[in-house]
DNA sequence: CTGACTGCAAACCCTTTGCAGACCG
DNA sequence: CGGTCTGCAAAGGGTTTGCAGTCAG
């Protein structure tokens, strides 16, 4: 599926005019891989825009889209779907609820609403495919968070202190 | 953070139910797994499941506990969190928008809904922490996978005549 | 020109899987 | 006791990173 052509060249306008004020360069490969996305109405991920990007530029490489993709999010002219997830988390609550996220820490909190619960599905929405369920996610961050998060906030791009993705302590195989 | 008492005992009356319906083995390390996750809040990952049951079962192996909480999913005893996502996908789309994803092939189709856009957020939710957006998910199975979801549905940890146990090997990347 | 960027490969993290011994029922 | 399960190690798939050569500004 294909955006508007118009919106694109919006798209394209505004990515420029950031890549620019960012002072990062613009090189064939951030333009494609961005053109690619915005192009896009079905949210590829890294390896879809590497295919497409790379029928224009033969030599791009998967490492560079991924970099690249990377460095756009953290431009802003590109988002992703759903709050990153390092690992799988699981529920034991089977009951239809919804959830409070921090973008920050990955904190979550069930809530309830019936408000929530029985929102009324588009026409459009019902016209792509049979609909199984709704859940609304609230995102923001936490009591806890609120605080840490102002000194974080000033990372551009480049150095990201990825402090709260602190890789925790693996699994010790062999000795130990 | 702990559930109440009274539920996780009602839990944990279903799950060695549904264990025992399924025919499957009733053993310490899937015991307390799922002991874990019901008693727990902030839906823990398979590594957060295995240093807590770690402490009881000293010898649990991390594999197993990956192994369980999949089972455990499978019976329908636990959720994940969200739908299961392959990989990383990216959105140029910045303006506020809603997502329609199929559980079976990964289609995402964005749609606008004000309705969706202007919920209350509940008292209790603003208590856990700012609230920076709100971001409905509708689930379901999409046109082109409603058909082939059928012969898949099949049960996967039933009491069934042995030998014919179904693995499920749908890897599939989403299709533009 | 010169340093930011790219391509390559290897590392990394999370998760799954093949195998042989352990244990539930 | 026999077939499930477990623990182990190693593979897999997605993503990141160190390095040296390359290209935008």
């Amino acid at each position: 599926m294909k955006v508007d052509e118009n919106e694109v060249r919006r798209r394209l306008g505004h990515f420029e005019a950031v890549v620019r004020a960012a002072g990062v360069r613009l090189t064939h490969q951030r333009l494609e891989v961005f053109r690619e996305v915005a192009g896009s109405l079905d949210h590829p991920d890294a390896e879809a825009v590497f295919r497409a990007v790379r029928k224009r530029l033969r030599t791009v490489s998967l490492d560079t889209v991924y970099r690249t993709l990377r460095l756009l999010e953290d431009l802003g002219v590109l988002g992703t779907l759903g709050p990153r997830r390092e690992s799988m988390r699981f529920d034991a609550n089977l009951a239809s609820h919804h959830h409070y996220v921090c973008l920050r820490c990955g904190l979550v909190r069930d809530f309830e609403s019936a408000d929530m619960s029985a929102l009324p599905i588009p026409a459009e929405v019902r016209e792509v495919g049979e609909v199984h369920g709704t859940f609304v996610e609230v995102r923001g961050f936490c009591r806890a968070c609120e605080g840490k998060r102002q000194e974080e906030s000033t990372a551009k791009h480049q150095k990201r202190p990825k402090g709260q993705e602190r890789r925790r302590t693996w699994r010790r195989r062999s000795g130990s």
